[in-house]
DNA sequence: TTTTTATAATACCAATCGGTATATATTTGT
DNA sequence: ACAAATATATACCGATTGGTATTATAAAAA
């Protein structure tokens, strides 16, 4: 029969979604498999026969947890229509999601680069590839937006890419750190500026 | 007689010097004792005769990780006059700096941040002090500068502040994971935008 | 329904974890 | 130079680490 879900399928989500929190809280070391078997209320055995080791949980619960806020983001900006729009839609993400963020241990992104940069060549190449991703994604709304007459034509785009990026991931550690939301609210506000100035 | 430095003091210091940069890659959790002994030579004993515990090292490691950076900074700032030239120096800073912080394993403020936030009360405080501090110097610039005649009146100088300290440690994260420097600069460069549109 | 296959639990492994009591050196003030 | 104080090394502790055969169980195919 041609079933679309095994019940190892369903037991790897299940671990996975369990898991996310706790990877995300206190990362790939700080996370041991009995924390693990705690979560999910399985034992060791099960995990190990849907997982070959704890690297391959942590590596598909980063993935589940970015997934998580990039379907979010693409929806918003996917209802935009004009580049601006589109750009203001991130914003308006993460003003949104910012309380809930920080309740799921902050940004999987952010998490995981700072831990793994010097530790783990697979979850930092991961990590990369989401700043890529995002970069890449930023930089053709704004590409595109100077080819319509919607942004000047003397700026750069990878710059003002990045920078959007570096604000955002900034302003949530140091809200998180220092448990003050208002602050990721300000740095927002920057970013809705920095948008604004690369208006025609 | 009245010795400045004890034979502790020296071998204290010598384990936070030896130790540093491991704690600043690995992070707390991620050290263990045996590569505390490995870096220093010496042995648990020696190490738990001069520390309570290994948090107590991390805790050591993180200040004077921090110091370093901020001897750095205090020095170029206080040699410039203007509040825009004090601005600028830490642009100036990071611009010099950022390559040997990638070797020693990025901004100790934001690895500790991202780590301890969920984990590590003692550490977490200490993390979000010193972006507190950050906050408050940067602040102090710009009411002065504001005061002075040397920005806009209309600015919110707490906003700038953050939003400085955001776009430093968002790019050091970029870069880091990325391992392109080039993102920093990019970036930089937009702090210094942000500092000459609260010029008057 | 039965048989085969896939999944989860049990029990175990060596290695390492953070930490400590005690013995041995090494500084230190006299 | 010597005794008291301090600092370091040795040897050990129970607990936990990540991981693995092997056994029991539940799901799927026949």
């Amino acid at each position: 029969m041609n079933k679309s879900y095994t019940k190892a399928d369903r037991t790897r989500k299940f671990i996975i979604e369990s898991t996310a929190v706790i990877f995300n809280k206190k990362g790939f070391a700080g996370t041991s498999l009995s924390d693990l078997t705690k979560a999910t209320g399985l034992t060791k055995g099960s995990i190990y026969g849907n997982f070959e080791n704890k690297e391959e949980v942590a590596v598909a619960v980063f993935d589940y947890n970015c997934s998580r806020v990039a379907n979010l983001t693409s929806q918003e900006v996917n209802q935009a229509t004009t580049c601006y729009d589109k750009l203001m839609a991130y914003v308006r993400v993460y003003q949104t999601i910012i309380k809930e963020t920080m309740n799921r241990g902050g940004c999987p992104m952010l998490n995981t680069a700072t831990e793994a940069d010097d530790t783990n060549g697979l979850l930092r190449k991961r990590a990369a590839n989401v700043v890529l991703n995002w970069e890449g994604d930023l930089t053709a709304i704004i590409k595109k937006g100077v080819l319509e007459g919607e942004f000047k034509t003397n700026i750069d785009p990878r710059k003002t890419a990045l920078s959007i990026i570096a604000l955002i991931e900034g302003g949530i550690m140091i809200s998180k750190v220092t448990g003050d939301l208002s602050c990721m609210g300000l740095i927002l506000n920057t970013v809705e500026t920095l948008i604004d100035q690369i208006e025609r």
